[in-house]
DNA sequence: TTGAATGCAAAAAATTTGCATATTG
DNA sequence: CAATATGCAAATTTTTTGCATTCAA
C-alpha cells in the first residue's frame, strides 16, 4: 500500500521525494494530524525541518492520490489520516474536547435514509459530529 | 422571541445596541450567513457599515444568549442562523457545492445508536455532512 | 536533461486584540 | 455616571503563492 505510492506518483508524471515520504510517515504514525502537527512531527524525525508550504503541498499530493484523506474535527484544522484509516465517524465532545469514534456502520441507516429521501450520497466520515461525551453529559 | 433578546442581554448586565439589532436582523434574513456575509448585509441595510470586529463580537454575544447558533458547512466559514432555524442537517455537495438539508429526524436512529454504544449525545446539526448530491452522483 | 518539487519570503485571508471614544442603562 | 460596546488599527494565525534553486527520473 504505502510503498507503491511512489509508483502511483510516477505514473502521473509526478515524483516521490524524501519529503513526501516523511510527511506520509508522519501522517501514518500520528493517525490524526493537522498540517501543523505534521510540520512538528517531521521536525522531530531526525531530518531537517520541512517548510510549511512543502507539507501543505505534500498533503495535497498524497490526498489527490487517495493515499491520505482528511476530516474536520472542528472549524480550525483539517486532520489528515491514511486513507485506510478512514472508516469511522468522529465524535468531538464540546465539554472536554475529547475525540472518540464509532464505526461507520453506526450510520448506515442514516446514510440510507438520506439517499432515499434526497438522493444524497453521504460521507459521514468527512466532518465530525459534535456533542457531549457520556462523562460531560452527566455533568449537565 | 427576537424582541426580548434585549431584555436577556440587560438581565446579564449587557446591552442591546443598534449594531447588534442589525446583525440579528441580517442573520434572520440571510438564514445561513458567514460573518463576512453579515458584514456585507449590514452594509446594505441603510445604516453605516459595521466594523468586522463589531460583527464578530455581536455574533458571539447573540450566540452566548442562545439567540443564534452556527453550523460549519465547510472548513473555512461558520454560518450563523437563528436558533429556531437549527433543526436540520446540512448536506454539502462536493461536486457542485450546493447545500441541501434534511430533517433532523432522519438522523434519530444514528443519534440513538451513538448514545447506546458510546453514551455520546450527538448534535448532528452542528457540522454538515459532505457527499454527492443526486445530480453529481449520477455523473460519476 | 528537464520539468516537478522544495524552500524561502512575501502575500492573502480570516480573526482577534488593544485601546481611546462613544453609548447604554 | 459607570461600565459596556464600538471602531480602528495593529497583531495573530493559517494557508497560499511567486520564484530561484535543487533534484528525481
Amino acid at each position: 500500500m504505502v510503498q507503491d505510492i511512489g509508483e502511483q506518483l510516477r505514473a502521473q508524471g509526478r515524483r516521490m521525494t524524501p519529503q513526501r515520504q516523511r510527511v506520509l510517515d508522519a501522517v501514518a504514525s500520528l493517525a490524526h494530524a493537522t498540517p501543523e502537527d505534521v510540520v512538528a512531527a517531521v521536525a522531530r524525525d531526525g531530518g531537517a525541518p520541512l517548510s510549511p508550504s512543502t507539507v501543505y503541498r505534500a498533503l495535497e499530493a498524497l490526498e489527490s492520490l487517495g493515499a491520505v484523506g482528511h476530516t474536520h474535527l472542528d472549524h480550525r484544522a483539517p486532520t489528515y489520516h491514511l486513507a485506510d484509516h478512514a472508516d469511522h465517524v468522529h465524535l468531538v465532545c464540546r465539554g472536554c474536547g475529547r475525540v472518540d469514534q464509532c464505526e461507520r456502520a453506526t450510520a448506515v441507516q442514516f446514510e440510507a435514509a438520506v439517499l432515499r429521501s434526497k438522493g444524497f450520497v453521504a460521507d459521514v466520515t468527512h466532518m465530525a459530529v459534535h456533542g457531549w461525551c457520556s462523562d460531560c453529559a452527566k455533568k449537565r
